[in-house]
DNA sequence: GTGCCTGCAAAGTGTTTGCAGTAGA
DNA sequence: TCTACTGCAAACACTTTGCAGGCAC
């Protein structure tokens, strides 16, 4: 996602804040500049770490309390691979129909984009007669460096 | 899944506990009966609440260190919706590579399966470069009785 | 000035665990 | 007998919330 996008993506975002009457304060603008200043996937935490280094005024409240707005905003969407802590993908904005691979001992995330997840939709649409609000396909795995070695040596790459 | 094949997988369970010198109390028997005598998908608080109208003395400490074993043994699976807690499928024996599909007001789950979902797998295997240990493609929608009346008369179904 | 927003700390939720007694094999 | 197993309650980890003061607009 290039540097033109992120900022695109970011003032939309200004304007779903507008929008909804809500306030663009400056623990805010840090979080919002920290989100559309990267494109690596974050839990809260990591993402109330970098916040912090910008400023420290910034709290754990906030944080989670600003993660919902992005979400519904859709410029970030919350992936749960079923572990403690949820993952945020920043790049959702540009592409919405992508989806993930975990490798089950870095949590390395990969993501990809495959045309047959429509085809399976469409399927289920008709057979089922359920209409399809969201999907996510989630694979957990393993990378290739775990695949080699046994053991991944950095976590959280 | 017929009640042939139920006793089949709780036989099969048995044996896994006994090759783990495992013992089979009371109360495991009990949770044991519970599972692989319904095809309903259930969570934890669930589980145990029916072991408890057959068996007072059934601890929730017992039902959390008993469906690891389950799981583990590949008789059950477990599933996460990204919702607090996680559901589990007594089905899965049977059934491996079946998938689900939630209805967001009512949380009715669906099964289904498509071998699409194998055909991706392959795909990422060649581009990615990862093994696949897991995959669980979750998709979230509106049941009918959702679509035609707007919501749902009654949760959990 | 209005009321949304903040940090703090306490509360909440699903799940796990330490302990001392219990019971299966 | 020998230990895995049990219920209980406290502990856990992540997330949410009540409150009193603060700040964007």
């Amino acid at each position: 996602m290039s540097v033109a996008d992120k900022n695109l993506a970011k003032e939309k975002f200004m304007h779903f804040l507008a929008h909804k009457n809500l306030r663009i304060t400056s623990q805010r603008q840090t979080i919002i500049d920290v989100v559309f200043s990267t494109d690596k996937h974050f839990t809260a935490e990591e993402l109330l770490e970098w916040s912090r280094q910008r400023d420290k005024s910034v709290s754990r409240a906030t944080v989670y309390r600003t993660l919902p707005l992005l979400t519904e905003s859709g410029m970030v969407r919350e992936m749960d691979f079923g572990k403690d802590y949820k993952f945020y993908d920043p790049n959702y904005a540009d592409h919405p129909n992508h989806n993930h691979i975990i490798c089950q001992d870095c949590e390395k995330i990969v993501e990809f984009e495959s045309d047959k997840i429509e085809e399976i939709e469409t399927e289920i649409t008709k057979r089922l007669g359920f209409s399809i609000k969201a999907q996510r396909l989630q694979i957990t795995g393993s990378c290739e460096e775990l695949k080699k070695l046994g053991a991944c040596k950095k976590k959280g790459c």
